[in-house]
RNA sequence: GGCGAGGUAGCUCAGUUGGUUAGAGCGCCGGAUUCAUAACCCGGAGGUCGAGAGUUCAAAUCUCUCUCUCGCUACCA
């Protein structure tokens, strides 16, 4: 047995903007909740962090959308993101937030330690400002034209048409995406972290695994996506970046002058990990400085691949700056899983979502656990399909792990009362078979300190699949009738397969394994062993019908079409541009408008389209009062074939948009228009 | 555009420093079996390893060109 170790393991901070989907879990969540499972069987110390990372642009503007206060949109998604963390099973340490005051002093320290070491730069610049919202814009929320393209709708820092990359400053026609005014140009300043002049250590720190000359880790277990790209970040030369934003919402800039300024996320969200120690080590009587300062304590960052800089390059030069502490040992970041054939996507509601899932199938948290680990993203993108997903249930837990469990037991059960036999004499067959239990232990240990969780996961599936074929081979119900002992000694190396087998699923499937220690009647510490009563057969894994995948596919298709609306139609089928031009749109004139004698819901109204004057009916009348829309420029589908409505015949159709309640509004051109213009 | 990672059986993935008929699990087909959730067990079929060229006695593996996917590209977080 290895000398225990204290571990750091901190998980990516899902940013508090969303819920969370399976590419959270199987990307970084899951595979840190393993990796922290496997070193607590260990015995060692562990303490896993994670939280919601609060801050941020992105957030500041949801609640704006909303009509809330950024502090009730964290609020909101911090507790479905814990609590969805808690129903699935990982086992954090503490599940903390940045918007917490313990977060606050502890960036704030951490940004006046480094300034003081005079580990930044200050500049001065000239950014956009709204005045109207009296705050900086950050690039991506200026939309203007773009000037190689022309495209109307580009952002400051890219154009999503032709790809060019821009600065806020190349876009034809600025405007605030908050408020749509014209921004000025205004100047401000911010503090930097040159980069640059941690290039050196960094390199041989990333490349050779030595810091100050002396051995801190093994490069060769470091991803080859994460090396890669460090390497390649280093190689273009590092350049001073920015850890300063104009924004209310965030960690204060502790400087005086400084009002108005907070600390990019970038630079508090990872010092989110070490309040949280903190505010754990309060809870738990630790010494918070035991996992963040010590030469023996091991840090492990655990992230999906669109944060391997800032865990393997940003947040190790903020470290190595502030000098007292510890540098990551490993970053196994995971590449990204996709969902039936495409990209998981938010804002296309194209996911499934953690606690939907759970909603959906409660109590079966090791189900997904394990097919996540079966397609974990561990070298490439891989791809969630529901009918893998029960395909994997059905086929490998329920028919190879869940059957083996429970004809083992149901034989000890029908043979021996429940009673475990003793073990007699072994044949050759019998001692293979028991060779193979240690091995496949070792063999899975083995392989989740190399961070090959799904190869770990197959090496302890073949366990079982070693249990049932033992079982078919020796045919203990053929023997039964002529050589009891024989059958003895089989089922008591299947129980202790079973047991075994509770123990090395335990970091991947630790509900199940709690169930299986139950039927096996096993406390803690408890070893099968002749004469041991063992509990009740019952079914570990339960299959998975058709009906119920159909369901969870239709429900993903249906969602995805809803987009940020739920309540919006989905789309109609795509047509031509031929088919567009064949409507004739036009600005018109409402002139008249009068109620329909013999309908309450429909006006009457007469509009100058321009070419000619006709009579319009509407259904509208509970809308708008005749008389406030007199003279209201809209517009008019004209070429439509005139119809008959209660009598009075209709030459045409005004545009209205609906809104979710069923609220009509005139489509109107947003300053006057010739009657007649055409809309297209 | 630049850089990084990837493209291997129907599906999800392995393939160590180039070396005999390219592997595993699942699916599929066939067989055997009945203790078990029609489960297990045995056997079989399936791949010009993204495309093309080159180096070599020998290339999935090394070089070049092309192509597709994902990520990063420094003020998106």
């Amino acid at each position: 047995m290895s000398k225990t170790k204290r571990y750091t393991i901190t998980a990516a901070l899902p940013y508090a903007n969303g819920p969370l989907h399976l590419g959270h879990i199987a990307g970084a969540y899951l595979p840190a909740d393993i990796y922290v499972r496997y070193l607590k069987s260990q015995g060692h110390d562990v303490a896993f962090i994670c939280g919601s990372d609060e801050h941020g642009a992105a957030i500041t503007l949801r609640a704006k959308k909303e009509g809330k206060t950024p502090q009730q949109i964290v609020d909101e998604n911090h507790q479905i993101i814990k609590k969805a963390f808690t129903d699935f099973g990982i086992d954090f340490s503490i599940y903390h937030r940045t918007s917490s005051p313990i977060h606050h002093e502890t960036a704030t320290g951490f940004f006046k330690d480094l300034n003081d070491k005079n580990a930044f730069t200050q500049e001065t610049s000239e950014q956009f400002y709204d005045e109207k919202e009296q705050q900086f814009l950050a690039d991506r929320y200026i939309i203007g034209t773009c000037p190689k393209c022309n495209y109307d709708n580009a952002y400051g820092d890219q154009c999503e048409k032709c790809g060019s990359t821009l600065s806020p400053t190349d876009l034809i026609n600025p405007k605030s995406a908050i408020s749509g005014n014209t921004p000025i140009l205004k100047e401000t300043s911010h503090w930097y972290l040159p980069m640059n002049k941690h290039e050196d250590w960094l390199r041989k720190w990333l490349e050779e695994g030595k810091l100050d000359n002396q051995f801190h880790h093994d490069p060769k277990l470091w991803k080859k996506n994460v090396l890669g790209q460090c390497k390649s970040w280093i190689d273009n030369g590092l350049q001073a970046r920015s850890i300063t934003r104009d924004l209310d919402w965030g960690v204060k800039v502790p400087i005086e002058g400084a009002e108005g300024k907070v600390l990019y996320v970038w630079f508090d969200a990872p010092i989110g990990y070490i309040s949280a120690t903190k505010e754990w080590a309060k809870q738990n009587g630790k010494n918070w400085e035991d996992y963040w300062k010590k030469e023996d304590a091991e840090l492990i960052h655990f992230i999906g691949k669109d944060n391997i800089v800032f865990h393997a390059i940003i947040f190790p030069i903020i470290l190595k700056a502030h000098g007292d502490y510890i540098l990551p040992t490993n970053v196994p970041a995971n590449e990204f899983l996709n969902l039936e054939g495409d990209k998981i996507s938010t804002s296309r509601n194209w996911a499934v979502w953690l606690h939907e899932y759970l909603a959906d199938f409660p109590g079966r948290q090791d189900e997904l656990r394990y097919v996540l680990t079966s397609i974990a993203p561990e070298t490439k993108d891989s791809e969630f399909t529901w009918k893998d997903y029960q395909a994997r249930v059905n086929n490998e837990l329920v028919a190879i792990f869940g059957n083996f469990v429970n004809r083992t037991v149901v034989l000890t059960h029908k043979y021996f009362n429940g009673l475990t036999p003793t073990l007699n004499k072994c044949d050759e067959i019998d001692d293979e078979v028991l060779a193979a239990i240690p091995k496949a232990k070792a063999k899975v240990n083995e392989l989740i300190t190399q961070f090959k969780f799904r190869d770990a996961q197959t090496e302890a599936m073949t366990l079982a699949r070693i249990g049932n074929k033992y079982l078919a081979d020796t045919e203990p119900w053929k023997l039964i009738k002529t050589d009891e002992d024989k059958v003895k000694t089989i089922l008591n190396i299947s129980l202790q397969i079973c047991e075994a087998l509770s123990d090395i699923f335990l970091p991947f499937l630790p509900q199940t394994c709690c169930n299986l220690k139950k039927i096996l009647n096993l406390k803690s510490e408890e070893t099968i062993s002749p004469q041991h009563q063992i509990g009740e057969a019952k079914l570990l894994f339960q299959k998975i019908e058709n009906d119920v995948i159909e369901a969870q596919i239709k429900k993903l298709k249906e969602s995805n079409k809803k987009q940020s609306n739920p309540k919006a139609n989905p789309m109609k089928d795509e047509i031509t541009f031929d088919d567009f031009t064949k409507m004739d749109i036009r600005t018109g004139t409402i002139l008249t408008a009068e109620k329909h004698p013999d309908a309450d819901k429909l006006l009457k109204m007469t509009v100058d389209t321009g070419i000619d004057v006709r009579t319009i009916v509407s259904g509208i009348a509970e809308h708008y009062a005749p008389e406030e829309i007199i003279g209201k420029q809209v517009s008019v589908l004209i070429n439509l074939a005139p119809r008959k409505i209660r009598g009075i015949v209709s030459q045409g159709m005004i545009l209205m948009a609906e809104d979710n309640e069923g609220n009509l509004a005139f489509v109107s051109p947003e300053k006057a228009i010739d009657n007649g213009g055409e809309i297209r």
